[in-house]
DNA sequence: GCCAACGTTGGC
DNA sequence: GCCAACGTTGGC
């Protein structure tokens, strides 16, 4: 390997920055061109979807122009690996991809498998052995917390009784609080509590008056909730483990000197590196620390782990980076240098760059519409394609950055028709429809008859999202499937608004989110200028969010009220926001599989009578009525345009979360769970507001409409976060203040307060 | 430009 | 021969 790298580098024509990579080479990601190139920081996500998800794709790629010799010196470090003949027809078993058998060298030319989806492996999946807990923390990194207002502090309560450990280990209880801390409600169990360092207001004795207040507010005379908060079913949300999963982490690169120049690199730039399977000793592309065997020699499971959902902010449109490589190298499918090997080899990459996961899946995932077109799905195998979720993502990558293609060159992969080319006596692809005339609506046996497309659309239309009406409507994902998390991106787009990104108005108008977790879905609009709700005794927000933009990355002095500053001077307003989803023990394909579910109703024609939306919101195991009417009410939250920027998230359990996702809002760090029963609970910065807080008075026990909801985030949009007060007893002078929190802070205050009473009294005393 | 449809081809 | 799925075509 070392020989070969010296090699490579002896021979500076490879080392041009037009010359593509070459297969292998899938250790150079845009992360480490963003890291060598300039100074923008890289995403932190930037894996492909497949064709099917492709609206996303274009923004995937950092902004690096160029490409610096070196960098592709780095990449020629991984050259001859091994090729991989695969192509049409089914995939030869026992050779798989990344253990290739045969012995022959790519050629250079089909080597040019370089794209950003080698960035997105690169991501390191944190090793339990190096989980972000054992790794050392820094301020960087919880300023990158995606979910959190960067301006405030995560402020951790203090117990007036002076039993906070914070008071002894200052340093280590203020940084962001750890990924696993719940959204924990009270519990009596004293046990449970003990383990609760963080949140000392839920000890017993508070605890119990909580629970006696509480009696008093629930105005509509219903059992109170015990069980919302004796039986806490709410996964825990962690806005942070991903920013930790993704803090640089110097790590070393022993066996891969010439990626480096001083013997290390981050984690982002060292990954995927080919290594050495301990198995079979093959090549292979690691996709983070402790891969030690390649793909077909990993054991085969899922580490389970609590459902996460972290949002991101999606890369800035101007940082775009044209994706210049293609596994395929040029669309000249008569290059003369070529043998005919060669060119069979070429054909039958196109669509598999052999690296991603999708290429590296084997099993078909059965619900996507290409899946059930196939025989062994009982379908009519009309379509002929290959399981969704086995489609390369770099190649529909690539297809969706076509038209970005440097030099002009097309993506091959994406076969065009020829206008010079001869016509064939044998006519292939879709045969000529004839617009005959149907007198007899009911002529077709199989297909439900539509007086024209138009209306054939608007079923289409209403059948995915519920609602006729709003124009054309277009499920738009990116998704990105590792070994432990699924990130689920979707937009919602009408016709008309291609450039979604360009117009945060329309965008923010459009945006939904739709996260998986079994197979749920949503559709709540994300409202833009004049689309917030206004009610009559609920203070108004003193700006309009719509207009307002996302995802403002500026991390503002501490203690800055959010609300009151500026638009951001960036862009990343428009970014859109990824949902991550950690998964808890479900199948791989279930994430994926639902928003297929989804993407399906958009592609297939309507053959079958049952709306499939019935399948879509079906929840995985034990559904009862009330399994049933959460989701009711879910769905009827996504067909509701819901104060600004809420989105509503169905998780397991199930767990309605209502979740805002602008950061500069007040409430960015609030979240509204209602579980089965309807019952709910606010928490923010993943404490429980106490059930002795007005909020609770204001509202019903139980949230079991629409308007209920809706009023409740309104409630919510009025109040801001306690800013908590500074504590001098404790740390060195040396230290930063840190603002802490009264051990019954209401956590929620009117906007114009900065802090609760109990803080007040905290100061004061 | 997208995509449904399907001829065709390679692997088994 | 069967199956998987690539590549092409034409409708929209």
């Amino acid at each position: 390997m070392t020989d070969e790298l010296n090699g490579a580098l002896a021979e500076p024509q490879m080392t041009k920055p037009e010359e593509t990579p070459p297969i292998g080479a899938d250790v150079v990601t845009d992360d480490v061109v963003n890291a060598v190139g300039n100074s923008v920081p890289g995403k932190v996500m930037s894996e492909s979807p497949p064709d099917w998800l492709k609206p996303m794709e274009e923004d995937e790629d950092d902004g690096g122009d160029g490409v610096k010799s070196s960098e592709w010196i780095i990449m020629k470090t991984n050259d001859d690996v091994p090729k991989v003949k695969r192509g049409r027809g089914r995939p030869r078993k026992g050779s798989h991809p990344v253990c290739p058998k045969t012995e022959r060298i790519v050629p250079p030319l089909l080597g040019r498998t370089r794209s950003s989806n080698a960035s997105g492996t690169a991501i390191p999946v944190p090793d339990p052995a190096h989980t972000p807990e054992a790794l050392p923390r820094n301020l960087q990194s919880i300023n990158h917390n995606p979910i959190s207002t960067s301006e405030k502090p995560r402020l951790i309560p203090i117990s007036p009784a002076g039993g906070s450990s914070l008071s002894t280990t200052p340093n280590t209880e203020f940084h962001s609080p750890p990924r696993l801390t719940r959204v924990t409600p009270l519990s009596f169990d004293t046990s449970v509590t003990q383990n609760f360092v963080h949140t000392p207001a839920v000890k017993l004795g508070n605890v119990s008056r909580q629970s006696v207040s509480f009696t008093e507010p629930a105005r509509d005379g219903t059992e109170l909730p015990l069980q919302l908060w004796l039986c806490p079913p709410m996964e825990p949300i962690s806005p942070t483990k991903t920013q930790d999963m993704f803090s640089d982490q110097i790590v070393s690169s022993a066996n891969f000197p010439g990626t480096t120049l001083n013997g290390s690199v981050t984690l982002k730039e060292s990954l995927p590196l080919l290594s050495e399977c301990e198995s079979c000793g093959c090549a292979f592309p690691a996709q983070k620390i402790g891969d030690v065997m390649c793909y077909g020699c990993r054991p085969k499971y899922k580490k389970q782990s609590p459902p996460n959902i972290v949002f991101r902010k999606k890369q800035r449109p101007e940082h775009k980076k044209t994706v210049k490589m293609d596994f395929v190298p040029d669309g000249d499918d008569d290059d003369d240098d070529d043998d005919d090997d060669d060119e069979v080899v070429k054909k039958r990459s196109r669509r598999m760059c052999q690296q991603c996961d999708a290429c590296l899946r084997e099993d078909d995932c059965g619900t996507c519409d290409f899946c059930v077109d196939k025989p062994k799905f009982g379908g009519s195998n009309k379509k002929k394609q290959k399981c969704r979720l086995r489609q390369c993502k770099l190649q529909s990558r690539l297809h969706g950055q076509k038209g970005n293609i440097v030099e002009g060159k097309r993506n091959p992969s994406l076969p065009r028709r020829r206008r010079d080319e001869k016509p064939k006596l044998k006519r292939r692809g879709r045969p000529s429809k004839k617009q005959k005339p149907r007198s007899n609506p009911w002529e077709d046996d199989d297909e439900v008859y539509y007086k024209d497309e138009d209306d054939k659309e608007d079923l289409r239309r209403y059948k995915m999202n519920g609602r006729r009406k709003g124009g054309k409507r277009k499920w738009k994902y990116s998704f990105k499937e590792e070994e432990e998390d699924v990130f689920i991106e979707a937009v919602i787009e009408e016709d008309g608004a291609s450039n979604t990104e360009e117009n945060p108005d329309i965008l923010a108008n459009q945006r939904s989110a739709m996260v998986s977790n079994e197979m749920h879905s949503n559709t709540s609009g994300l409202s833009a200028q004049g689309l917030y709700y206004n009610m009559s005794g609920v203070p108004a927000a003193p700006y309009v969010l719509g207009s307002v933009p996302l995802c403002n990355s500026n991390p503002a002095p501490m203690g800055q009220v959010t609300s009151s500053l500026p638009m951001a001077d960036d862009g990343t307003q428009n970014g859109f926001l990824q949902i991550e989803m950690v998964r808890v023990g479900s199948p791989p394909s279930h994430y994926t599989e639902a928003a297929q579910d989804t993407e399906q109703h958009v592609s297939e024609p309507l053959q079958e009578p049952t709306p499939v939306i019935t399948h879509i919101f079906s929840l995985v195991g034990g559904e009862n009525d009330r399994d049933q009417g959460l989701m009711e009410l879910f769905t009827s939250l996504g067909q509701t345009v819901l104060p600004a920027h809420w989105v509503g998230v169905m998780s397991k359990g199930p767990i309605l979360q209502l979740l805002q996702c602008s950061k500069i809002s007040s409430m960015a760090d609030t979240v509204v769970q209602i579980e089965k029963g309807y019952f709910y609970q606010v928490s923010v910065q993943n404490q429980p507001l106490l059930l002795m807080h007005a909020v609770y008075s204001r509202h019903p026990t139980c949230l079991e409409s629409v308007d209920e909801v809706v009023s409740l985030l309104l409630d919510l949009e009025g109040l801001g976060v306690c800013q908590g007060y500074q504590n001098f007893h404790m740390g060195s002078p040396r230290e930063p203040r840190m603002s802490v929190r009264a051990a019954l802070c209401d956590l929620l205050i009117p906007k114009d307060e900065e802090q609760c009473p109990k803080c007040t009294h905290a100061v004061e005393g």
